[in-house]
RNA sequence: CGGGGUGUAGCGCAGUUGGUAGCGCACCGCGUUUGGGACGCGGGGGUCGGCGGUUCAAGUCCGCCCACCCCGACCA
């Protein structure tokens, strides 16, 4: 293998591939389509997992399980679910040896057979509203397949709600697209743009959907969590129904909102370099990794208690020793840049003199990014680093967004930016606009964002009147 | 499903008119090294993607198949 990675400038896909590659993420699997999430990859995942979770039971959500098979019966109980998914379903025939009276769909989202079972245990508005997320893994036979981004089979949430009112239902679509939100900014320092999806982009079988979108450091957009108010779609297909106050049947109002692996990808696009992964601080499965140096063994005896007494005062931060002796420290720099651990603290003899530590800033390169302190307070010090990187990846991936972002005023023009951005500009709401659109530019409406106080204008494409204003961008 | 590409050691590749399968990295051993990708010496590792054909002889020529990657139409 190569010792440089691909420029990032060059070659953002190969750039992408090898990051995941090299950095041990994740591989290729012996099936088509499908990947190995490794242990450094499933260690990222699993702290998108726990941050996520502890969201949703502060919500009061409760987890639970559902099963892997599905009825092929149950999908094709929604008309525009069906049909939005029937395409890319992995259907099982047989099984023990014999073929089934029914096929078993592998399930590529759970609306059906969650909705089922809400039929079967809502009796009352007593018994609403139902919050229940679960944690699993689907299945949806993609053409084309990329790893995290897009793979037949992927890990994920989807949250499945069921209330009184539609104004509950609405509620919590809100609710958990602020959740995601807020998790993007604050955990993954990804500035995402919140809105609600085009009739053309929109979950099969909802309301309406919503989403949030963020830019990739091609300036590609990716949909990184959505959230659906389903209305009574779902309720009316599966029979989920209760008795009110009055002693009324009525159809219950639903939700469902799902984050996936795909969320890994989005780390990697948005804030990844040309030396490789550059990990937000607070999801960083290593968010310090120390680099012990010397020499020869009078300087190892120096240099290892000190290290290890440093690592045991980082109390609560996550730390790795690199302990391995096989390869130089000039190695093991490059390996956690390219690994994108946030800081490095390097000990060696002279630092064992002078009571001190080098710190390396990962979003830092160079000798910019390099500090030298002392040993008394470091914990402290590491602390407000960590805080320090995370704000300065957000502000840089913030500014680099709002560098893409345009306004165009006419067809040209928008034609011209979403070459190498996204464009926000006047739509008409008509999906004819928007098919031509895309069919001219390849770019699609990422979103339409909410609360707008815009004025009435012109559809950028047909001109005709237009109320609200779109991002559209070309998208993975 | 259309277009392009690639299959030879774990990875990246070379292999001439068909004639005993090689290089770099990685891996193992020993020694010297170690503050930005160390070096020397010695070693292990292959049904050349699969099946069939031509031939005294196939990694190499011919046919069929398979897999994966990249680019398009669908998607979180």
């Amino acid at each position: 293998m190569d010792e440089k990675l691909p420029l990032r400038s060059e070659n953002f896909s190969e750039w992408y591939n090898q990051v995941i590659m090299r950095a041990e993420l994740a591989d290729y699997a012996p099936v088509r389509g499908c990947m190995v999430v490794r242990p450094y990859g499933w260690a990222l995942w699993e702290n998108i997992q726990a941050t996520l979770d502890a969201r949703f039971k502060a919500t009061g959500h409760e987890n639970a399980a559902f099963p892997l098979f599905i009825p092929m019966s149950f999908l094709e109980k929604e008309k525009d679910h069906v049909e939005g998914f029937s395409p890319e379903l992995a259907v099982v025939t047989i099984g023990g040896g014999e073929k089934l009276e029914e096929p078993l769909v592998v399930r590529p989202t759970s609306e059906t057979i969650i909705g089922h079972m809400y039929a079967k245990w809502i009796k009352s508005y007593r018994d609403l509203p139902i919050l229940i997320n679960q944690w699993a893994n689907v299945v949806r036979w993609e053409m084309r397949t990329r790893l995290f981004l897009r793979t037949l089979e992927f890990y994920w949430q989807e949250g499945h709600t069921a209330h009184a009112t539609e104004q509950e239902a609405i509620e919590e679509t809100r609710r958990m697209l602020d959740v995601y939100t807020d998790f993007a900014v604050n955990e993954a320092a990804i500035p995402v743009i919140p809105g609600r999806k085009s009739e053309s982009e929109k979950f099969a079988g909802a309301a309406e959907s919503y989403t949030i979108e963020a830019m990739m450091g091609d300036t590609r957009a990716l949909q990184s969590g959505t959230s659906h108010n389903l209305g009574q779609n779902f309720a009316k297909a599966f029979d989920i129904q209760y008795l009110d106050e009055n002693n009324q049947q009525q159809f219950c109002w639903t939700t469902s909102w799902g984050l996936s692996t795909r969320f890994v990808g989005a780390i990697i696009m948005a804030h990844g370099d040309d030396q490789g992964l550059v990990l937000p601080p607070r999801l960083a499965p290593i968010q310090a990794v120390i680099v012990p140096i010397f020499k020869n063994e009078d300087e190892r005896a120096l240099v290892l208690p000190v290290v290890d007494k440093v690592k045991s005062e980082l109390t609560g931060i996550r730390v790795k020793v690199d302990d391995r002796t096989e390869v130089t420290p000039g190695f093991k720099f490059n390996d956690w840049e390219l690994r994108g651990v946030p800081i490095r603290i390097e000990i060696g003899p002279k630092d064992v003199e002078k009571g001190s530590v080098a710190l390396a800033r990962r979003d830092t390169p160079g000798r910019e990014g390099k500090s030298f302190i002392p040993q008394a307070g470091l914990k402290a010090a590491v602390e407000t680093m960590l805080t320090a990187i995370h704000m300065a990846m957000l502000e840089k991936a913030r500014a680099f967004r709002d560098a893409h972002i345009f306004e165009p005023t006419d067809y040209e023009e928008f034609k011209q930016v979403v070459q190498n951005g996204w464009a926000f500009s006047y739509w008409c709401g008509r999906s004819e606009c928007e098919a031509q659109i895309k069919e001219n530019t390849k770019a699609t409406t990422r979103c339409i964002p909410l609360d707008q106080n815009t004025a009435p204008g012109k559809c950028i494409h047909c001109g005709e009147p237009a109320r609200e204003k779109v991002y559209s961008a070309r998208a993975y």
